[in-house]
DNA sequence: GACATATAATAAGCAGGGTTATTATATCTA
DNA sequence: TAGATATAATAACCCTGCTTATTATATGTC
């Protein structure tokens, strides 16, 4: 919800303004924000399957597929078949997914920068606290959801 | 972006999870979260034409109208000419609003319970505090966006 | 008054997320 | 082994949001 009269409107901003900008930066490259996740999260883990990569990004399954089918289309993601589980796709990235993740890398360090500036460690480590409370405190209250605050 | 290494994903974390809690919770009533924060923002303002409502809630016109569209269809909201202006429409809830709109309301206020429940009013105001920071630094690497960050 | 410019709303088309249902394959159990 | 159940991926369809372009109306300037 937008609650004006509370801080919950605050994170919604920030939130909004971190994808917009995020969004933007990719969309120069001619890419989205969620491919670029993709990517990176496959850089980390190659051979995820599309399972596993949305408990990781935690969207649905079938949100993961289609952003795949584009990055598939575009030559810089790969699927290829588990040979234990014929209903798996395994994926990878192709050659041509290097030089846009070390853009993307480079892009995430100045996105931290430019957000973190003028704000003590410690006050960064406060709101990591608060935040994950609040999680914690959501995911109690949505039992049938996918938990995400459980090994934090 | 998802940064998993920094605090950064705490923010989408908590902001995905209230989304969700919320779009939950409407559908229940056979509603969206976005149709819900435009009955809020009506009743605190009625008379709002579209485009003050897209600054207000911070998207673009055409997205309130297509809203707008289906909250008409549902007669919960009417559009009327403006006298002054025949280029836009006034907003203004229906009687068949008003059930919802308390529903809306109770809600939020549980949410906002939920949310900070264990979490003393100063960690708030520190969040609060962080958070309009960030904002301020984003706003500042942003110049050809919609300002939000400059009237707090 | 006529023309240029600005603004409110809308249309078209795309991306991304969701739900529900379906298909193919694994796995468990009787 | 046969049948029930679970799981990975996908299809169909909806909602929301964006960008770009269009239309109708106001407004400013000559």
């Amino acid at each position: 919800m937008t609650c004006n009269d509370t801080f919950l409107s605050e994170i919604f901003d920030v939130a909004r303004l971190i994808r917009a900008h995020a969004d933007r930066r990719a969309r120069e490259h001619g890419m989205s924000r969620a491919q670029w996740i993709i990517l990176l999260k496959l850089d980390q883990q190659p051979g995820l399957s599309q399972q596993e990569l949305a408990d990781l990004i935690e969207v649905e399954p079938i949100s993961i597929g289609r952003l795949v089918d584009r990055l598939a289309d575009r030559g810089l993601v790969e699927r290829r078949r588990d040979p234990k589980d014929r209903r798996v796709w395994r994926l990878h990235l192709l050659p041509a997914a290097e030089p846009i993740l070390r853009t993307v890398l480079a892009y995430r360090k100045a996105l931290l920068e430019t957000v973190t500036e003028g704000i003590p460690e410690e006050a960064l480590a406060d709101l990591s606290r608060t935040l994950l409370t609040i999680k914690n405190n959501l995911a109690a209250d949505m039992p049938r959801m996918r938990r995400t605050a459980d090994e934090g």
